[in-house]
DNA sequence: GCTTCATGTAACTTCGTTTATTACGATTTA
DNA sequence: TAAATCGTAATAAACGAAGTTACATGAAGC
């Protein structure tokens, strides 16, 4: 199956715009990330939705962060992106008509929600502003080491 | 997405040649799975290939369980299929080129192995015995009520 | 041996989802 | 008004899972 990226897309697109100023467009964000500037706007525009970011039109519009990088999680992220389903394993049919596919479902079921339970509490707990301190210590190290 | 149900439809099937003394047919477990006979069989092959079913050619042929149920466990089956990956979210880059990609792959990476981590140890302490347990008891209940 | 039943497997089609692309409209700045 | 930029609909491309078709292989029974 195909697995929906974006998730990592909006993560890339903020941590550089964490480290810009002005607003950046959908055409630079798109180069930068080797995507098409149409996507970034659909993916960008139900962050904006959820208010985590805002858009300017015109000459010297684009996108800006709008939220505290401290307050914003990859929980609220995977939120905003409308809690796409997190697993590529699933039940054959959800609505069982029969007792075997009711015990099966049951036993299943309980461990895919432990789990997406699990994960969505690793993401609670990652704020963008630690993201961009980890890029900024990657960065210095690199440039360290050059 | 579509998900893969491969998992769940050898349950089913296990569950059905667990209440049968003799080999069920691929087109038997298919009409009750509602799918084709040739999926089953390529599915099914998989086990084979781990040892956990034995398939018969010709008349009173058919696939039969060869594995103590009490030792399987769904994770055993999750193998045998290859370990497809769990995830329908994934990152965008898994190989990447810029110190942006490296930080937010590291930040989703952990949290992912963690979920997957605990996801596979709940299916390790599934046993075939026990989901089979677990529809009898179903059974029964569905039989004492009507 | 011949027929029948069943698996083994390759090739192809269908279907659903994600991502990319095209096209055009709306808004802002200069 | 011209240029830059987002907003959005419609469409295509790419991909993977499941379904289907077709035929080969092997076993049982006569
Ligand atoms: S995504 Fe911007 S440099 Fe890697
Ligand atoms: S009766 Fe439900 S799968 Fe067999």
């Amino acid at each position: 199956m195909k697995r929906d990226s974006r998730l990592s897309s909006v993560l890339h697109a903020l941590l550089h715009m964490a480290e810009q100023n002005e607003p950046m467009t959908s055409e630079q964000l798109a180069a930068c990330m080797c995507t098409n500037p149409v996507v970034v706007r659909r993916t960008m525009g139900l962050l904006r939705d959820a208010g985590l970011v805002t858009s300017e039109r015109g000459p010297s519009g684009g996108w800006t962060i709008a939220a505290d990088l401290e307050a914003v999680t990859l929980r609220d992220l995977h939120e905003a992106l409308g809690e796409p389903s997190i697993f590529a394993i699933g039940n054959r049919n959800e609505n069982p008509g029969c007792l075997v596919e009711l015990a099966v479902n049951a036993a299943l079921d309980g461990a895919f929600a432990d789990a997406e339970a699990l994960l969505l509490d690793r993401f609670a707990k990652v704020t963008l502003a630690r993201l961009s301190a980890d890029f900024n210590r990657r960065h210095a190290a690199h440039r360290a080491r050059s």
